[in-house]
DNA sequence: CTGAAAGCGCTAACAT
DNA sequence: ATGTTAGCGCTTTCAG
């Protein structure tokens, strides 16, 4: 670790002017500063970036947190912010909350003493409270709202979407959809869950509490809420399910396998973002699916926008979605 | 950002004995270290990490680099090592090489300044060269290992699992068996392909080499060296797949189901690394299972013990792995 | 047990 | 254009 100094010394300046020859070069002589370029290259010289923060107060340091580092969403859009924070020259510390509001605080806590310059998280429901441990910092909510007043947010449209997949029911014949929904206090839940009764409204057809069950988020979340309102029988069960998330529409499938249903002849589901599972799974599902890699890099770039002072032009930023039919829809089952 | 001395002046104490109440609790008198930590606690006091590392040249921070963070290979080892990292109070960067060593240099440049603890990576090949970059840290070589002398490595039995995956096509009546390997310049691939030719060796089988194609780990890589083996025609092409890792085996098993071949009718696929997608597609997937989890968190467990000075008790640990029979495996065609 | 003082490596004022 | 000085916030000698 050899440090600024040395690097000074072996050009023969002062560290000072040695800092400006690498960080500033037009406030140093050419000469000078190829004298220290090559000082600094001979003696493998990397700025210690702690010192550097600590005095300039830039850390250049972004933070993420998602809800669930395994769910191949979070993934994307872990490698979404990466690219785009690398590209700007920022690092990036990765937190997974595991959808905890308390593992949501302690991310943030940790974050508070490495100064980061600004933040992008999925909140959990606790992030409202959360998010004042960090007063000062530029934060981009991604995919949810935790309804702080005031934040910037970058979503889809969860309404629209979920309007489009029960819509797309609809049309095809079916009259008693089911709809396995997220917890409640989820913004993107709430959202699906509205477009859901927005489609079902305007077709006439009467809310039904019973078609409606929730669900964590989890495959297995899924696989339970789908097997309770499959279980009943033909006749009374819903024909179709709108799945609120990708996770749950894995375990609605198999819980629909398990109790022998054939899609789509016996049911037909969306699910709500796509997947490779959902593309290859037999038959395939029909999604809606969300952009999800510029999910994150919009996320990011207005992150890195909002840091340098500038206002993002909107509060909540809306990516549309895409039905994309594939085999798990068809009419209703002949009575 | 209130810093310690603001703590220090409520306590009404010096710096000195605010930062020792806080760190060091044992050299300070009861009641004053209450006053402390009482002050501490009104005016939400958070240390300055930077500042903090910056003295003690001691950052609690410890770095991970996968390949492919879109691989839910990839997003399990770091949950593992995030989880562990997290319980002995260290922060974690997380890097994403794309399977590229000037990605992976990148990051251990961008790395270097921050001061990390220690390092796991899962190393590209151009690892043996990048590490020089970081000659004093300590690192773990995750899944693969870059060939650098006096390297620690934690890794699964490669070559046993790709034994097991290949005895067990024998046992079927399988002669006629193809490998889609990795690249060879990774060991994993390597040590996988030498289980191959050691159980078709030891089966008396003659080795071919129109039998083997390489891949470049991804799902595309996988479907075309598929399709490219099993075009020929039925009593040339093989009758059995082993394919190298998880993305290329979801590849190589689309491509089979594209020439309309049926699993295990026509053709027997076993991939190694198991995940959601081998377990419930249609049929599923015989796989050899590694300890994906464990693997990172025996991974950070190590570099913990040998950022402490503790030299591990194995240069290389090797975790077993399972052979998961499913139906994607049976016997060959009667020809 | 506590305080004063020095300094981690760097950069920003302020001089020259 | 360059050097000198001071200090980011913290911890750690070294005294007392």
């Amino acid at each position: 670790m050899s440090g600024l100094a040395a690097v000074a010394k072996l050009a023969q300046v002062s560290p000072a002017t040695a800092s400006r020859a690498l960080h500033r070069p037009e406030m140093v002589a050419r000469e000078t500063r190829e004298r220290v370029e090559q000082a600094a290259e001979q003696l493998g010289y990397r700025p210690n970036q702690l010192a550097r923060s600590l005095r300039t107060r830039d850390s250049r340091t972004l933070a993420l947190v998602v809800t669930d580092i395994l769910n191949p969403f979070s993934a994307t859009i872990a490698k979404a912010v990466q690219d785009t924070a690398d590209q700007s020259g920022h690092n990036l510390f990765l937190f997974n909350s595991d959808e905890e509001p308390d593992k949501e605080r302690r991310a943030l806590e940790t974050l508070r003493g490495h100064l980061p310059q600004g933040l992008i998280v999925v909140p959990t429901p606790g992030a409202r409270e959360n998010l004042e441990l960090v007063p000062d910092l530029p934060v981009i909510e991604l995919d949810r709202a935790s309804g702080r007043p005031g934040a910037y947010t970058v979503m889809v449209d969860n309404r629209g979407g979920a309007y489009q997949a029960v819509r797309h029911l609809l049309d095809l014949g079916h009259t008693r959809i089911g709809m396995i929904v997220g917890r409640r206090n989820i913004s993107t839940a709430q959202e699906r869950y509205e477009g859901y009764c927005q489609a079902l409204d305007e077709a006439g057809l009467p809310y039904q509490e019973a078609l409606v069950l929730p669900g964590n988020h989890r495959e297995e979340d899924g696989r339970q809420a789908a097997t309770q309102l499959l279980s009943q029988p033909a006749g009374v069960r819903p024909t179709a399910l709108f799945v609120g998330n990708n996770e749950m529409t894995v375990g609605a499938v198999l819980a629909a396998r398990q109790l022998q249903l054939s899609l789509p002849g016996d049911l037909s589901v969306v699910g709500f973002d796509d997947s490779r599972w959902a593309r290859t799974t037999t038959p395939s599902i029909t999604v809606i699916a969300q952009p999800t890699y510029q999910l994150g890099q919009l996320a990011c770039q207005r992150l890195i926008q909002l840091m340098s002072g500038v206002a993002p032009p909107e509060a909540h930023t809306r990516l549309p979605t895409t039905l994309i039919v594939r085999e798990s829809t068809g009419p209703p089952p002949a009575r």
